[in-house]
RNA sequence: GCCAGGGUAGCUCAGUUGGUUAGAGCACCGGAUUCAUAAACCGGCGAUCGUGGGUUCGACCCCCACCCCUGGUACCA
């Protein structure tokens, strides 16, 4: 039996179309499945549509549609992004599927009920009634009035809900983060989520009622009256998607996680909440959770007031798949925010893609169809320092040591001057430098998996000189 | 306000336990070359290391103050 690894995108809210920032999660979990198949394991992609949040409903209210559609068709956006961006998910569970995400968010609850971790409370906070919104006095101007309806009072109101105890499990989660059980990557984000932790954790609301809730969301189990609030279920998708609840076997196999891959945004639920409801239902914690930052567009946040929320389809169409996948990878930090620019993405696929890579691999096609080259079997190695990288979610460094090789390749093959060579001196060099395209493809599998594939058929057999691989841009 | 992390060449970043002229990639300029996508290669330009003090024989790296940026500060109901 395979080793099994387990890993799973953030589940987005399908309220609006995808965009770059999805791309960036979306590559890296990618990147990270292919290559643990490529380490030999069975692994699992998972990813899904948050469909059960009261900002779909709005949405679809505005776009005059009914919820269900309007949630179907973006979920299709986001798994077309996918497809587009050459990112295989195995799974892609829906929030609003009612055969396996219902009954198992429902078996979630009551494994927590019947720990005695959820109790019903009334909860009176601020309202907007414009918004449908509570707030926090934090989130409001300095009239105490909500940004979206200036003017407006905000009702104090009263509802009955159920809550979580979350305050029970406190010195639990806080164990558990801290010895790495279950490790949050980087140091700093782990280090934020263990203060929260320690300054005390207050109870949860987890549920709201049908009229709040607008009738949409799953069912409180054996109380008609009241949904499941959004983030229980949501995070439910990382166990109803492979079975709990519906297919024990299948479960058993998958379930933990091996590594959740998450925007900071959400790191509290995913930190916090998830593992406390997990613990209460006492049923196994993820091993890890990798949290990345986000991406500005030409140094600003996204946003849809500023209008510069970036699509990544007509890039991709344009330039491809791997040469989007690159620029997130390789010039993005995982550990910081980075930036995205037409002009910067133009300047980094001419140097390191049409100048570096696709070169490199064009001029040694051309002198080993010349002297006639055949490839032998390539020997599948990683890079040194590439497993180290990739085990630290490193993908820039990760793929800075295949662009070593290839700045190496290309100063080898000026020295050498193959093109003042005859065929009998030329053909060890030659060969030497097959063995290094084959090594820099193999490599690039997880990162570039289109571009790995066709180095890797033209370098098998005889060698022969094609097409660039990106052309270079004016 | 408080907590955490940052401010190093035009841009993105490296800089080990403080120690000779602070590094890389890209961009830019020049040389040389042709196997290649006017690409590769070689060389050059380019940093008072946020500011002001201090410790030390010696600090980008330690201490103090200040300025600026980012994230967190929860029933995001």
């Amino acid at each position: 039996m395979d080793k099994k690894f387990y890993i799973t995108t953030a589940i987005p809210y399908v309220n609006d179309a995808p965009h770059i920032g999805h791309a960036l999660e979306f590559v890296q979990a990618d990147t990270v499945a292919r290559y643990h198949r490529l380490l030999g394991e069975d692994v699992t992609l998972l990813s899904g549509a948050d469909e059960n949040a009261l900002k779909n409903v709005r949405a679809a209210e505005q776009a005059g549609i009914e919820t269900q559609t309007f949630v179907d068709k973006n979920a299709k956006l986001f798994q077309n992004l996918a497809e587009k961006l050459g990112v295989q998910f195995d799974i892609f569970q829906k929030g609003s599927d009612q055969e396996h995400h219902y009954p198992s968010s429902q078996k979630l609850w009551q494994l927590c009920q019947e720990n005695g971790d959820i109790y019903k409370k009334s909860y009176t906070g601020l309202y907007c009634v414009g918004c449908e919104a509570f707030y926090t006095p934090e989130e409001l101007n300095d009239k105490g009035e909500c940004f979206e309806h200036p003017g407006k009072k905000l009702e104090e109101l009263k509802e009955e809900n159920y809550f979580f105890k979350l305050s029970k499990y406190q010195d639990q989660l806080i164990n558990l983060i801290e010895s790495d059980q279950y490790k949050i990557i980087p140091e700093f984000r782990k280090k934020e989520i263990l203060s929260f932790l320690k300054s005390g954790l207050q109870d949860i609301s987890i549920s709201r009622t049908n009229e709040r809730a607008k009738n949409w969301g799953v069912p409180v189990p054996n109380d008609p009256n009241q949904r499941i609030y959004v983030w229980f279920d949501a995070l439910n998708i990382y166990q109803s998607g492979i079975g709990f609840g519906w297919d024990e076997e299948k479960y058993k196999k998958w379930w933990p996680a091996d590594l959740h891959v998450i925007g900071k945004g959400i790191i509290r639920f995913h930190a916090v909440y998830w593992p406390a409801f997990l613990l209460s239902a006492k049923l196994a914690l993820p091993k890890k959770l990798f949290v990345h930052e986000y991406l500005t567009v030409d140094g600003q946040k996204m946003s849809k007031t500023i209008g510069n929320v970036f699509d990544p389809l007509p890039l991709i169409e344009k330039y491809g798949a791997d040469s989007v996948r690159y620029y997130l990878l390789a010039r993005v930090s995982p550990f910081a925010d980075g930036n995205f620019s037409a002009e910067k993405f133009k300047e980094v696929y001419n140097a390191d893609l049409a100048n570096g890579l696709g070169n490199l691999v064009s001029r040694v096609a051309k002198l080993c169809e010349q002297h006639n080259i055949k490839a032998s079997t390539p020997s599948n190695v990683w890079c040194t320092d590439l497993e180290k990288f990739m085990g630290e979610f490193k993908f820039n460094e990760a793929i800075g040591v295949i662009w070593q090789l290839i700045h190496e390749a290309d100063k080898k093959i000026n020295e050498d001057k193959p093109w003042e060579l005859s065929t009998e001196q030329v053909k060890p060099i030659l060969e030497d430098l097959v063995n290094i395209i084959q090594a820099i493809a193999y490599n690039l599998k997880p990162f570039l998996p289109e571009t790995a594939e066709k180095i890797t058929k033209q370098f098998s057999g005889q060698i022969k000189s094609g097409p660039p691989l990106f052309p270079r841009l004016q």
